[in-house]
RNA sequence: GCCGCUAUCGUCCAGGGGUCUAGGACGCCGGAUUCUCAGUCCGGAAACCGGGGUUCGAAUCCCCGUAGCGGUACCA
């Protein structure tokens, strides 16, 4: 719907890159991580790279990053860049790995997490690993940055203002396996420096990790991008979101019907808003407002509750036919007249995508057999509604919704029922349930014949259910 | 343990020394829409984590406590 310029020229020097681990489905906090720095890049006419984290090699499967470029793709969120593997980066890693041994800056070291922890039991568990000393390294082993015992390093955070670390906290962290492949904290570096970023957006989580990261920018003598942490989301439990919180993932969001758009505007506002009271905001409206440093602080907590009720406004709003079209992919439908009908007296009713098909599913196979609705609807007074009733549009001329209201609207009064007692057994004649459209326009929509044939076919069963007692 | 981060209604977002008897949204409760459900409209209940400071004055600034979260891997 909105239109942006594209990309492929970049009109300023701000770079970010949204950086996933192939390790599992885009979460929505993967997702929101995104769409900040999609939003951030489109903000500032910047350029977005995508790189896939993929250094994990037990862990990341190509079904993976299949996935969450899939789940890119249905939330709108274009990169301009990549997807770039971060193993194909190696050779850059290699040299910076180079570069850091032979200036002294790395060292190689066959101390093994046991050997670290007795040392911190020799030195004070406040004091970081460190190993030995300059020119007294081995020829094999892990390699490790030397970090100094003195100072601290700052991250100067977008969202949350300096952090100070003390030096002597951190070990002399490995950058590199024995077997030379490298490590997180090390690739990140690397990478973001060659990628030229210019600012870091992403979760919370990493706070931790940056002084690392910018130790290693340092001996290598790099500049270093900005950062801006944004908290992490949480369950409806307080904990950090998970599978077992419901919709976690993208695709599952894709799955119980809502809208890119929505998801898009809902998940922006977690962890931000625009500074009034605005929450309907359209794509275009939420890249005008973002800024990283208006992201709160605190983690917040995702309410399906509020997105649902969000979508519902996004559903109402679209036109008849973009509606239609939009069901008809969700259902695995032709967007044909016979679902323009359906989605015509569904519109206003639905707040999911999923919420559709069983308000019109009545127009496309017989009704559904709900003992319940049954028993409670079709007593008392009921055979007769629907023998007026079928009378009533027997008569009829045309068969619109107008129609149909003119002929059914004074059959209450004729029979002295409350116009519930004749409009619910229609409802359950026609659909087999007790909730569905309004019931002019269902009628309306299902026709004179089918609607006819569904009401005698209920008169009759009525009928042979009478000498029955409480079951039907 | 150590190193950090965070703390306003159930939830999300405002408010950043006086205008706060704390505002908006979702949800919830009640009413209206004389066909269900949903929608829509109207009304209502609902919060500054605790304790100390600073100040004439603190939800707002500082300290401590408490709680939650993250990091502390030859994971990312």
């Amino acid at each position: 719907m909105e239109t942006w310029a594209p990309m492929s020229i970049a009109e300023s020097d701000l770079r970010v890159r949204f950086a996933p681990s192939p390790t599992g489905a885009l979460h929505i906090g993967g997702a929101r991580t995104a769409l900040y720095n999609w939003l951030a890049a489109r903000h500032s006419h910047g350029t977005l790279v995508l790189r896939i984290e993929d250094t994990d090699l037990e862990r990341s499967t190509a079904e993976n990053v299949d996935q969450i470029l899939d789940a890119l793709r249905w939330l709108g969120i274009e990169w301009d860049e990549g997807p770039v593997s971060q193993l194909e980066q190696a050779a850059g890693h290699r040299a910076a790995l180079e570069r850091l041994l032979e200036s002294g800056a790395a060292y190689r070291d066959r101390s093994t997490a046991e050997d670290v922890k007795a040392w911190k039991e020799r030195y004070g568990s406040d004091r970081g690993y460190r190993g030995p000393v300059a020119g007294d390294g081995e020829a094999d082993g892990a390699i490790r940055l030397r970090v100094p015992d003195e100072g601290e390093t700052v991250v100067d955070d977008l969202v949350r203002g300096e952090v100070r670390f003390p030096n002597r906290s951190f070990d002399d962290f490995v950058i590199a396996r024995g077997d030379g492949s490298v490590l997180y904290n090390f690739a990140v570096a690397v990478d973001d420096a060659a990628m030229e970023i210019t600012e870091v957006i992403r979760g919370d989580d990493h706070l931790s990790n940056t002084p690392k990261q910018l130790l290693v920018l340092g001996a290598l003598g790099h500049e270093a991008p900005r950062y801006a942490h944004v908290p992490l989301l949480h369950g409806p439990d307080g904990k950090k979101l998970s599978k077992r919180h419901g919709a976690a993932s993208v695709q599952e969001l894709r799955e119980r019907g809502y809208l890119p758009e929505a998801v898009r505007n809902y998940v922006a506002l977690l962890g931000w808003g625009p500074g009034d009271d605005e929450t309907l905001l359209d794509t275009a409206e939420l890249v005008r407002r973002f800024r990283p440093e208006d992201v709160r602080r605190a983690s917040a907590v995702f309410d399906e509750k509020k997105l649902r009720w969000m979508n519902g406004r996004y559903m109402r709003e679209m036109d008849l036919s973009d509606y239609t079209t939009t069901v008809a992919t969700f259902l695995g439908r032709e967007a044909d007249e016979q679902l323009r009908a359906a989605c015509r007296i569904a519109q206003e009713k639905a707040q999911t995508l999923a919420e559709v098909w069983p308000l019109i599913r009545f127009l496309f196979e017989p009704p559904v057999e709900d003992e319940k609705a049954w028993r409670k609807v079709m007593k008392g007074d009921a055979g007769e509604a629907l023998r007026a009733a079928g009378e009533a549009l027997g008569e009829l001329g045309e068969f619109d919704p107008e129609a149909v209201e003119t002929a059914l609207g004074p059959v209450p009064d004729r029979l002295g029922l409350k116009p519930g007692k004749v409009y619910q057994p229609i409802r359950v004649a026609i659909t087999g349930t007790t909730v569905s459209p309004g019931i002019f326009e269902s009628v309306a929509a299902l026709g004179r014949a089918p609607t006819l044939q569904r009401i005698a076919a209920a008169r009759e069963r009525i009928a042979s259910d009478e000498p029955g007692t409480g079951r039907s």
